[in-house]
DNA sequence: CTCCTTTGATTGACACGTCAATCATCCGCC
DNA sequence: GGCGGATGATTGACGTGTCAATCAAAGGAG
């Protein structure tokens, strides 16, 4: 009875190790690309997300907070982390003409360098260390207990 | 040609898009679990498991070289961490006797209440937001997928 | 016993993330 | 026109993580 309680309420050991190995895991594939984009390319996760959707934009330029949208970040966060990529260059922040108080993202010649020079590694490296890891099936299965987990979250 | 050759190499728009939301969606749900912690116990994911270790500890201290090994964590990562931590009452650090360049952990009696407080609505979440929110072969299916990525790393 | 390397742990500098506060501009409304 | 609340963006404080440098004690080789 107090097994069958407790059930309903806390994962059982082995829920727990599958729990513990599954997201150790992700986090290590995380750190692992991450790891290798900064070795390989000089950019961090957060550079990669920008200069992608600054690349992907009209002119190579965005509002700042559009920006921020895109890659669904906060603001405060996206701005410590332009203030960063400033400093080195990557992208160049410009007063926006229809509208005072806003801020437009641009990228930078180098900005688009470094991104150019990073994008063929990195999708090389997922394809390594997610794609050719698993079977297709587990592919599929993989996106599926992604868009499960999603739906739980809301 | 161009197609089938670049295949060898890069993910196909498919698989980056299974990719995009695996990895987004593990990290919100570790969001989520961190934020609930925070917010219904006042300890961090870092706090969990610097807990969680010295709990199961002999006489719920441990040299602080073997609790960074058990958590897997670098031992500057450690040291910080221990330093935020001690400031708050949770842990203390004492010599060791056997070894004078040696640190031993200690938890202190606040520390153990905040564990024995965090871990039912934990292990609650983590039932949750990942048992709950799958079917038990996605659980199993989680848990070899997380093995193959293992594998890959190596 | 005295070097000299290894080991245990801390520190400082910096990148990154969140939260709350700030500040200027914009815009609806009178 | 001007007031007052929304909006765009930045800032500061602080927790967290990595890397390289530091430093004392331990321990083996001569």
């Amino acid at each position: 009875m107090t097994r069958t309680t407790r059930r309903r309420v806390l994962p059982t050991a082995e829920e727990l190790r599958i729990w513990r190995g599954f997201i150790e895991t992700t986090e290590a594939v995380r750190a692992e690309l991450g790891a290798r984009l900064q070795a390989e390319c000089g950019l961090s996760p957060g550079d990669y997300a920008v200069l992608l959707a600054l690349s992907e934009a009209e002119g190579q330029r965005l509002r700042s907070s559009q920006l921020a949208d895109d890659i669904g970040w906060e603001r405060s966060r996206l701005s410590h982390h332009l203030g960063r990529m400033e400093k080195r260059g990557l992208i160049r922040r410009e007063e926006c003409r229809t509208d005072n108080r806003g801020a437009e993202v641009v990228l930078t010649t180098e900005g688009a360098a470094a991104f150019r020079g990073a994008t063929v590694p990195h999708l090389t490296a997922v394809r390594e260390l997610f794609v050719d890891a698993l079977t297709p099936e587990q592919v599929a299965a993989a996106g599926e207990i992604a868009a499960a987990l999603r739906a739980k979250l809301g």
